[in-house]
DNA sequence: AAGACAAAAGCACGGTCGTACGGAAAATGC
DNA sequence: GCATTTTCCGTACGACCGTGCTTTTGTCTT
């Protein structure tokens, strides 16, 4: 790896952490380059606009969420397990200093057209996905219903993490990491076979 | 009513709205200048600062849910219509174009210690105090069970709406309004009497 | 070791930010 | 209808924004 790439990477793990808290607008090229011990023009050359920096900050805080959500996930066994693994690391991932990162910048670009947006509507769009698909699985193991439908379960599933999320950061709420165990494992029950089935 | 207080409140109306699309941080006094059709520094002097704009943004944008949610809602029969009565309200607010303030702002300023970030956790602390006391209401009614917890009820509910927020603005996807609906149809047969009680 | 190339710094630019002050204009009270 | 207070504008400020250009420094390759 080239110097080059080495401290761009360097750049980018802190750029991910700024953004955590102050999101992508917040994230300016003189405050980074502070942070990094570079100049505004030696960081600057690394990106060449303020976009492709925001761009790959998305990338590498996606394949920070693969590396401690979704990979480890799917090391759980099929069906409940996995779904509560997902839950677990999901849960860690929202609760590190500053939060989701994606959070932050979901209700930032909303309404904001352009490359930014569409990159994270396609990354909100993947993790959407990936919890159907571990839903779908756990049907073909015969642990939920068939009849379930899963993209309403990974609605479902996204809230609680959302209500986490701004219950526990913004509130403070020690009991809301409770409650969010609390509302999968109805989840759950609800998708679980019934003795019937 | 003064000129004063009527520039200053046509003021407040648009920046609410614009808080919606760009966040609290985002709102900025010179193109607010502009959208008001009044000079920088006369728009400046109805608020002394921006901080003092931004807290009367929020108190703004309260009484306009107020307005659009909390009232109606309350107008609706207690138990289960009222719950319904409050969904509806919230998802059509959330609708309108820029989606949810507080939303925003909350997302931007949960990591922003100051005078912004202590109103907001008022507001969305009322928020959830008023859906736990509609469901309270509720069990006293006789509609839910009495060992249900309406606090967890209130952090489910909040949740559905965060899910619906985000699936609905950021991914655009028709159906996520039916599945908020559904999602908490769920949680209200949970919360049900059973024959049995 | 030297030459080629990449990386970082230095500096400058036009713009916009929030904020301040003084004077013009308009609304208000008598 | 005049005097006074309120409202608004013009202008200016220092700071920081993103972005170029030029020069120095450092890293590879041969």
């Amino acid at each position: 790896m080239s110097k080059g790439d080495e401290t761009r990477l360097a750049v980018l793990d802190q750029a991910v952490e700024v953004a955590r808290r102050v999101g992508l607008s917040g994230l300016t090229i003189g405050s980074l380059a502070e942070q990094t011990q570079l100049s505004k023009s030696g960081l600057f050359g690394h990106f060449r606009s303020k976009e492709a920096l925001q761009l790959q900050v998305l990338d590498h805080a996606r394949a920070r969420f693969e590396d401690a959500v979704a990979r480890p996930t799917l090391r759980a066994p099929r069906g409940e397990s996995r779904v509560r693994a997902l839950l677990d690391h999901w849960l860690a991932w929202d609760a590190r200093p500053g939060g989701c990162p994606f959070v932050a910048a979901s209700t930032e670009f909303d309404d904001q057209p352009g490359a930014v947006r569409d990159q994270l509507v396609r990354d909100e769009r993947d993790m959407f996905d990936m919890i159907a698909t571990i839903f779908r699985t756990g049907i073909a193991e015969g642990q939920f219903r068939a009849d379930a439908d899963p993209e309403q379960f990974a609605q479902d599933l996204y809230g609680v993490i959302l209500a986490y999320h701004h219950t526990f950061r913004l509130l403070g709420d020690e009991r809301a990491e409770g409650r969010a165990r609390h509302a999968v494992e109805a989840l759950l029950v609800a998708a679980r076979l019934t003795s019937s089935d």
